[in-house]
DNA sequence: AGCCTATATATGTCAAGTCTTATATACGCG
DNA sequence: CGCGTATATAAGACTTGACATATATAGGCT
């Protein structure tokens, strides 16, 4: 349901093919969102259906006609109303923290490697969305800071990931220490 | 895939009913996975089916038989497989980013209006992880430690996330009052 | 010469998850 | 006395999304 809204909420923003829109989502949802280009397809196809969304065709000779989708009056109506609507409890998945939650059985090594693991993703992950952070412009309008503050809350939670990880490391190595003391 | 292997981590935990595993669900791991209770008993016909997992039919009088589950070697096996196994990059969904990135048609108030609507539902659940942390025991073990750590994830994001709240929120009264005094 | 990528749309199939309903009994709350 | 909740399992319908494949041309890389 709410690839139907972001479709919209990109054609509010430019009229857009399929395409262009798998491309929008590519480029600048891509770490909190993501969309599948048959998705993409078939949602426009819905929009066309229920009025909110009109098709201008234009023919290419080389290549399949460009079909540009225009957002309506009444598709901006919808969008608006999502866009207003109470927020929803979304079920968070985490497959991270559920193979940590069964993996005592791996022993702290295995913990260990796993730590390492996701801490060298992490890692990636930050210093890909920093060097995209640091090229941006500093924001003209409400828009552009809203987009950017996005991009601001995936450099957050990695750092976050980060340090949890860094301190989680710590503990296993202390309590499987102590644990040997133990057996002793 | 996922919810397979949780059942056989829950399993190998303890032997368990369907209507237990969707217990245990609810109670250890509803932060950061969810499972649908049909869901848990088509896996488990399934795990049966491929030789991971025996029943033991305890009969009961008045209620419908308990199907305890125990797991196999075999199925052992297989969440060690899977516990081992390489990290797959799994794609975040945000439905309040992905919102908060079409917002801002909605002005700033109505932007406001959102991000105080999502720092009350961080409050809350930061209370409550919080709550249910405060209750816990330093772990003996490094099953206990791990599962705690998945609890002190949650905190963490959470407050994480609070923190970005509160920083937006002054970044959009700003933007907002200079976007103002540039069209005077 | 062959392969990959880009442009552009579309269908078919499958897996996974969600929601609803069915069946049975018992217990506590108002 | 009815209603919700707990105990227990299961099938049905439906939605979403993921993946593969088809069609058609052009340009660049190896």
């Amino acid at each position: 349901m709410s690839l139907r809204n972001a479709v919209l909420g990109f054609l509010a923003l430019t009229p857009s093919t399929g395409y262009d829109l798998k491309s929008h989502f590519d480029g600048s949802v891509r770490q909190f969102w993501t969309a599948d280009q048959a998705q993409i397809y078939r949602v426009l196809g819905q929009l066309v259906q229920d009025g909110l969304v009109t098709v201008e065709v234009i023919p290419q000779p080389d290549r399949p006609d460009r079909k540009v989708h225009h957002i309506t009056a009444a598709g901006l109506a919808e969008l608006d109303g999502w866009l207003a609507s109470p927020l929803d409890a979304h079920t968070v998945r985490e497959p991270f923290l559920l193979r940590l939650f069964f993996a005592g059985r791996l022993g702290a090594a295995g913990v260990i490697g796993l730590i390492d693991a996701r801490a060298a993703a992490a890692e990636g992950q930050l210093a890909a969305l920093t060097a995209v952070r640091a090229q941006q412009p500093n924001p003209a309008d409400l828009e552009r800071a809203l987009r950017l503050a996005t991009l601001d809350n995936g450099i957050r939670h990695t750092q976050t990931e980060l340090d949890w990880l860094r301190d989680l490391r710590g503990t296993v190595t202390t309590t499987n220490t102590t644990s040997k003391e133990q057996e002793r």
